[in-house]
DNA sequence: TTCATTTAGTGGCATATACCACTAATATCG
DNA sequence: CGATATTAGTGGTATATGCCACTAAATGAA
């Protein structure tokens, strides 16, 4: 490959993705910080909060995100006390997840974060801008990359 | 805060940005494993590449990464033995980064591979769409937060 | 009922990524 | 010149996240 007239990683879809991801991570990382909990963290929270005890496979499903890494990321959650999970007695393979009272104070402390961090994003790119940002990102975790079957 | 009507992660710029994230990489990096590597290090090498001898803080600037990130990322691929480190001769607190001959092969194979995710991604979401939505995550790495100084 | 299969989670291991404290080296100011 | 401030990286620690191998439990087929 010349190195000549290579374009940056402007082209790079998924590059373009985590780069961005980095960035807001950071911003909205940045603005809650006085609650002590990380924006992964806070969405986790609000995940399960708006679920009904939800189980962990379907708290994975809604985020796109690996069993096991959820399963992890629960952990320091859980550890803080901010999570709590129980056993499904109809199926014994099946755990629920759901707030501790004291996730449900925390929960409400940084979702007032958040809506500072929001509000400062939308100001920033525009109400509109935002929106169909929105819309894009969540086809994207939509997408089905699957070939289609063959004959 | 009530829990009826409370809209998904479907509101969070960050959250979608960050599901997204993980949905492209898997994909990306699915595809990129015959090659052993995974999309992160196949952008971080391409950018490596592209650069002219870089420095890590020039690498963690482009890239919107923590220079200590950096550092840390690298570690595997210099261990791996795709890419070195040399100290520049005239300010020796810098650390420039190159590919090793290995590193360039490896690259030229990552990237037949990652021509083929790329070409599937824009195959499924349209190349205008594509591109649009490259312009926006562009954006957003490039964004300013702060806010406007008082007075 | 019994055995094979599928489903739900766990634990280990590896990379990704951030922040903080620290060191070394350069730049700046008086 | 010498004290101070700034810059570039490192190493530690913690969370984020994925894959794989494994266990337990439920399902389905013979």
């Amino acid at each position: 490959m010349s190195k000549d007239a290579l374009p940056g990683l402007t082209l790079c879809n998924n590059a373009l993705l985590r780069r961005a991801a980095r960035k807001l991570g950071q911003f909205y990382d940045d603005v809650l910080a006085p609650s002590g909990l990380k924006a992964t963290q806070q969405g986790l929270l609000y995940q399960i909060h708006i679920g009904d005890e939800p189980t962990m496979g379907a708290i994975a499903a809604a985020l796109v995100m690996d069993l096991s890494a959820l399963g992890h990321t629960l952990k320091p959650l859980i550890r803080d006390g901010y999570v709590e999970t129980i056993a499904d007695p109809d199926d014994r393979r099946i755990k629920r997840v759901r707030l501790t009272p004291r996730g449900l104070v925390k929960l409400d402390e940084v979702m007032k974060l958040w809506h500072v961090a929001q509000q400062r994003f939308e100001d920033v790119v525009g109400k509109d801008q935002a929106a169909s940002l929105r819309a894009a990102l969540d086809g994207i975790a939509a997408l089905d990359f699957d070939l289609p079957p063959a004959g």
